[in-house]
DNA sequence: GGCCCGATTGGCT
DNA sequence: GCCAATCGGGCCT
């Protein structure tokens, strides 16, 4: 199941659009379709935190793939990726969006609102009840889970958003069929699946 | 030690 | 559309 993770952050994070996500937390079950992503890399990658090398904030980029790192953004948000590289090659897919699929109830109580629940990556981190506590887990400690998906859907390429750096990239990707976020950018293309 | 800025969000003009 | 909230990292002085 870890090969679902392994790889390049570029090779992954197409590949996890579509995929069912599913946290237990104090066993409390809720899942998401996850239909937006972001690649980051290492020292290829100026908008990527693990740039500059090591950090006590960005440790978790440099663990194995199918571990999570999750790190304050802002101040405020808690943002989650799936790290990607062998150990000591940072790689991680910053979840930015889902489609709720399990555990509404529980999720409107994390955001303390009934709409936008997962469309946005703090948002999704909060619906999902993942925090800074979180970070460093793997995907095999049992609270948080990755299914492929039962079916495959068409994947765009787009600019990662709210970047400074290597802003030309076309490291983000939307899952095309569906309504949700979509941005104003041009440089789309459809990704070979 | 101080300053600037960020892989964001939500409320208000 | 604008802007405050909030705090750690990185880069100065």
């Amino acid at each position: 199941m870890d090969d679902l993770v392994a790889g390049t952050a570029l090779d992954v994070a197409p590949r996890l659009i579509g995929c069912l996500l599913t946290t237990r937390i104090r066993g409390v079950s809720t899942s998401v379709r996850l239909i937006e992503v972001e690649a980051y890399g290492g020292s290829d990658d100026p908008a990527s935190h693990a740039y500059g090398g090591p950090t006590e904030r960005n440790r978790s980029m440099f663990l194995a793939a199918g571990h999570l790192y999750v790190y304050l953004s802002y101040g405020i948000h808690q943002l989650v990726n799936i790290v990607t590289g062998p150990e000591g090659e940072p790689g991680a897919v910053l979840l930015r969006a889902g489609e709720p699929v399990e555990g509404h109830t529980v999720m409107k109580q994390r955001r303390g609102r009934g709409d936008h629940l997962t469309d946005g990556p703090g948002k999704l981190a909060q619906a999902l009840g993942l925090t800074l506590t979180h970070d460093g887990i793997s995907l095999d400690d049992g609270r948080i889970s990755l299914t492929p998906p039962p079916s495959i859907h068409p994947v765009r390429a787009t600019p990662r958003i709210g970047i400074s750096k290597a802003v030309e990239r076309p490291w983000r990707f939307v899952q095309a069929d569906t309504a949700a976020p979509d941005v104003t950018h041009t440089r789309c293309t459809l990704v070979p699946r």
